[in-house]
DNA sequence: AATTCTATATTTAGGCG
DNA sequence: ACGCCTAAATATAGAAT
């Protein structure tokens, strides 16, 4: 029976909370920045409608997605914020104007309910851990009663784990050798080293043609801030 | 033998362009509009960094998504936009524009919703590990009468672990190269654990799952300005 | 207008050059 | 970091509620 290694292991699924490798977390933000802006970009043209996007990278670069622009849009949010709520602007305590405080309290309020929905989604996730705790029990499963085919599964993946695990811990070692060095070349105006060169780099001005490819017609505007 | 006929022909492909029927263009920009802002959520989180976004809508109303808030991160932007001075705003206190108090309140938002998440999680905890108890596991079923497709499972499941002991590797570097970092986590109670395989024969869709541990506290804001 | 369900269309994690 | 590749995870069109 021929055993076909795959070629790859696919997507794997990620916990949705900080990535704590630096250079995944790089890989990761640039890809579904991209991804993100692509989304805006489809919503823009499928509906017709204004969306500004405005994304501060780790090392802390503004990062903007804009149709038209995203000024003009910006301008037209926070006039219409105003007007809808003549007083919003105006918190202070202790003011006697209950009126503006109570406006604003539901406009938190529906923040809230809003983030409670997301929230109530990611919840779901704690299913899943469940299931998967329960699934442990297979290593009681006795290795015996598996068949030829079943055990040479197992081997082969075994086999594979080994590998991979011999295999991640050289890079680690490399990893762990070249981010502990106290002293990188070019510090970065920030002195973070390593993280802040990776993003200063000669495509500066011209992402704006390479994002939009062909799914954007119409004008929507990029631009990075350095 | 029972053959179903299909209920749905399937997601279709849909030219980028404006949708012309009224009804279909108001269904996907609510669909899509929350997609969009589920992508910003889930890259503030997996990326900790600050995205604001706004959309109008068809009907010219004005939805938005903020993390930490959409003002003030627009304020960076046009700080950062217009700052060939390095002119840097206070937004803290002082100048009488009430901004300190929006950031108060988002202070005290921000732990308020920290507190309804960890409640949320552990209702839906509770109602879960009612609901998965009642389940029959497939583990269960004596070894010699597990088919093919169960043995595939356990393939699967294999894999996923091989997976995890990579993570986990990865995670020992990070653990073993950070002396910042005091709090790790870990895969599992057991050690690695398994990662849900989706069970595929059965109902694998409709996960829509996100993992978000422990630490959280970070503060999304979506808001709709009627 | 928002949600649910099903069957596909897209996106993207991880590995490489 | 960017681009490409594969396979698995998600998103979502269409229909119905």
């Amino acid at each position: 029976m021929m055993v076909k290694k795959k070629s790859s292991s696919g997507r794997q699924r990620i916990p949705i909370e900080k990535i704590p490798i630096k250079s995944h977390l790089q890989v990761t933000f640039s890809k579904r920045r991209s991804g993100l802006f692509k989304k805006a970009s489809e919503l823009c043209t499928l509906c017709g409608v204004k969306i500004a996007i405005i994304v501060f990278s780790p090392a802390d670069k503004a990062f903007s997605f804009g149709h038209p622009e995203v000024e003009s849009i910006i301008d037209s949010y926070l006039s219409q914020n105003n007007n809808t709520h003549q007083q919003v602007v105006d918190h202070r305590d202790g003011d006697g104007d209950g009126e503006a405080n109570v406006c604003n309290l539901n406009i938190q309020l529906t923040q809230i309910l809003s983030q409670l929905e997301i929230e109530k989604k990611r919840g779901e996730e704690l299913e899943r851990v469940r299931k998967v705790r329960q699934r442990q029990s297979w290593w009681e499963i006795p290795i015996d009663e598996l068949g030829f085919n079943e055990l040479h599964h197992l081997m082969f993946s075994l086999e594979d784990l080994k590998n991979n695990v011999s295999k991640y811990a050289k890079v680690m070692l490399v990893e762990h050798n070249t981010t502990l060095t106290p002293h990188v070349t070019r510090p970065g105006p920030n002195g973070f080293g390593l993280s802040d060169d990776g993003f200063h780099n000669k495509r500066a001005h011209n992402i704006c043609a390479h994002a939009h490819s062909s799914t954007v017609s119409n004008a929507s505007y990029m631009s990075f801030w350095y």
